[in-house]
DNA sequence: CTGAAAGCGCTAACAT
DNA sequence: ATGTTAGCGCTTTCAG
């Protein structure tokens, strides 16, 4: 029973205000050529029958899709909540639509960025994961700008828009010896990713070149609460006499301190300094108040998405851009 | 200098195998007709071209895209990180795609609705955002499946899938009564959204039947842990005989637990019992420990997805469903 | 400034 | 089972 009318199409629009299909376009195409008299008419054509051009149509004609693919992992890092949130609106003020998709759970980057690119996306970012160069190879066959976002590959070939995780560790590493503390920990996220690496050997050589000692050097096993929790029972157990922690970010620091102050008493700051990374929103809670790192995601996005647009113009000077972003320190109440 | 070489298509296959275009369309067609020497060398072909058949193309024939719009509001929320991981993954489990809207910033839903129906997607969720009329009778005139989540809009035709919020706030205070407490209040979210407003009647019901003393009635701004903070400022100070209050959500319930322990210096459960909605990751901290109403997520999502993908294969029974899941209450520490 | 005609890359009858 | 022929809805020369 369910009238299953298709939609309205440019010929119906043309139809209804008696001109040509070709009329109806150029209403329709920013840098017209079309006299007032005729764009009127058109319009209330398509007012009346409550047209809007297919883009995908479009799109056949034009090579452009206005879609940029976005490739997310790690979907369990609230974090990323605001990446997605920058990174949408970003891309809606370009008049861009974000095609996300989820490779979280053991699904294939390189097969997820072939099904993303079958919709001709005009730009792609594959953010928080890792990229093959199959991949990097198939976009600069195509011309598909493509940025690296939040993490460092090794490629040199692929644009990069990241936070400059390796001054971050150091400035980790400064602040903690600053304050007095001695005997240090890293306590990172997992092994496999590039910003773990990173926040890792800036803090690691900053300590050492102090001549502080490293005590401990542990990875959880996700960047969350709970993996936090886990690995902190395992090296707080360990080490007993560990007295500063720089963790990989602000949940793992979570589970850190809840660690260190209900399962050993410690009291922080005094007995334990921590520095976390990201600033989420809970990092200033009263119950954590917690010391971190933050880096500039709006910048960073910002960023991001004016590569893909610029290049997109054509004004793409050719050569790949690797930004790195400095973090800032906000201090709470979690060093002494 | 970058040689833009444009996309392989369908033809340059054919050319390069020796056979038609429509041969090469048939090995790409799931339901084909090819015997297995031609798909051989199609497949060859395609392999050594690099070749992959543009959807967007096939789209204006087939007049599907795979593409399911997601318009959502409220990317502050970190349980709407959950959404749309679970959304991204159930959509991606059976071969669609998630065009993501962010209505967030005073962006316009209708007006979203309609860029987003431009790329002619197969289905529309409504996520945590109001919706007009209009937009339910353009899904409808064009056969678009459309179901609003997390939500209850007025509109009876539409299909909505949403956690019984009404029976959560009921069981919160039947709990809450239960374990002694007498001196209730609510302190939920934004007074503008459905989730609220079911979540306060069915609080509000259920300690007015059981003849309990209903202390104060407060609205957050937002449901984040600033403004639940902010909020359990001013309520608190303001009654300070409250024992039980039940949070709009669990980051409301953070910053409330924050506000009793440490500006009131009150004792949870003992001088305060709380409960809080939607258990996320958080909610199991030490720090916090809170007693909280878990919807289940999973199940919504999935059935959201099944909707859209039945009405897709037109198995539609043309009548719209109004599914409305159970919540279970998950006990922490905050209940004495 | 406007219309006619060709064609973007693909699929879907229709023949063979 | 395969090739041929028409389009899907739109933009874009090209004439006028």
């Amino acid at each position: 029973m369910t009238e299953r009318v298709s939609r309205i199409t440019a010929s119906d629009v043309a139809l209804e205000a008696g001109v040509s299909i070709s009329a109806v376009s150029r209403v329709f195409t920013p840098g017209a050529s079309v006299s007032s008299k005729m764009r009127d008419r058109v319009l209330a054509a398509a007012e009346k029958l409550d047209y809007m051009p297919n883009v995908l149509a479009r799109s056949l004609m034009t090579q452009r899709t206005a879609l940029v693919g976005i490739i997310l992992a790690n979907f369990q890092n609230p974090m990323h909540l605001t990446t997605l949130d920058l990174f949408t609106s970003a891309l809606q003020a370009r008049g861009l639509r974000a095609l996300v998709f989820n490779v979280s759970k053991g699904v294939d980057v390189v097969e997820s960025a072939r099904q993303v690119m079958q919709y001709g996306v005009d730009g792609l970012v594959v953010a928080a994961a890792s990229m093959s160069q199959a991949l990097v190879d198939q976009c600069a066959r195509q011309g598909i700008p493509l940025v690296a976002y939040a993490r460092q590959p090794r490629n040199a070939k692929v644009n990069v828009v990241c936070a400059d995780n390796e001054a971050g560790g150091r400035l980790a590493a400064r602040k903690l010896i600053e304050r007095g503390y001695r005997k240090l920990a890293y306590l990172g996220g997992p092994a496999t990713t590039s910003t773990n690496a990173f926040r890792e050997k800036g803090f690691c050589d900053a300590v050492g070149e102090a001549g502080v000692e490293l005590v401990a050097r542990v990875n959880a096993t996700e960047y969350t609460y709970d993996a936090g929790r886990k690995a902190a029972i395992q090296m707080l157990d360990e080490h007993r006499n560990i007295d500063g922690v720089f963790c990989g970010n602000d949940l793992v620091a979570f589970g850190v301190m809840d660690v260190a102050r209900y399962r050993h008493g410690l009291t922080i700051p005094d007995d334990l300094g921590i520095i976390g990374f990201d600033d989420i929103e809970l990092a200033s809670a009263d119950a954590y108040q917690l010391t971190t790192i933050r880096q500039p995601m709006s910048d960073m996005v910002q960023q991001t998405v004016d590569i893909i647009s610029q290049a997109m113009a054509g004004q793409d000077s050719g050569n790949v851009k690797r930004l790195l972003f400095p973090c800032t320190l906000i201090e709470r109440g979690t060093l002494r």
